[in-house]
DNA sequence: TTGACGAATCAATATTTGTTGATATATCAT
DNA sequence: ATGATATATCAACAAATATTGATTCGTCAA
């Protein structure tokens, strides 16, 4: 990612956001071995077929994963780009140093 | 934070959570610049007292701010440890590559 | 073209999260 | 002790998010 590039606060959220759910990152961690079909999903997560789709669409809209449909299959994987930006986001929350003024009391 | 330790979906949920939102980055953006108390931080955030105390306790459950009382008044820091926490969780999202199969389709 | 299948979307509902105003608690100054 | 101040907590409500089952849509095979 660019670097100096901010992120903006909204972004951020929807990123966060994103990965605060169980399920979700459990798709990101089967989607980490390689592309899967969503069938296969509901497979190994046991979720039904809707709540998958749900939680596939809040990652796909949060740019975290894409689709590619083959015949009737859609196949869904980690966008690497996504991941990159989310690295950046972190590092720049933890290394970005302010000059530190004193706190001002009330 | 130690190298190969697995931070269990739980724990990442509880940080990613506690990230997933507006307020509470603004919060976080602050504390970078150092310890502020609270009602410096209604100031600068323009939040009510309850609402900002609602937000710094869903930070400190989550361990990602320390708090520190001096008299009347409390203040709260960035908690280091937390965001290097953080870090190597991305990371272990990031570079973690698995054995890549191939899908398995219905 | 019809029927079956994989997946998305919708509507209803449940659950979780956030906001607000009121009250409680702790500490300080008098 | 009393009152003022800083903050936490609570209760009521509002808003956002997640779950479920039903329906719809696209694609394929016969």
């Amino acid at each position: 990612m660019k670097d100096g590039m901010l992120i903006n606060p909204v972004r951020a959220v929807e990123l966060f956001h994103a990965l605060a759910d169980q399920t979700r990152l459990q798709i990101l961690d089967e989607l980490k071995g390689g592309e899967r079909c969503v069938c296969e999903l509901m497979d190994c997560l046991e979720a039904g077929q809707s709540r998958l789709s749900f939680h596939l669409k809040v990652l796909k809209d949060a740019g975290m994963i894409v689709d590619r449909r083959e015949g009737r299959w859609m196949y869904y994987a980690v966008n690497t780009e996504a991941f990159a930006e989310l690295d950046a986001l972190v590092d720049s929350f933890t290394h970005t140093k302010r000059t530190s003024r004193a706190p001002t009391r009330c």
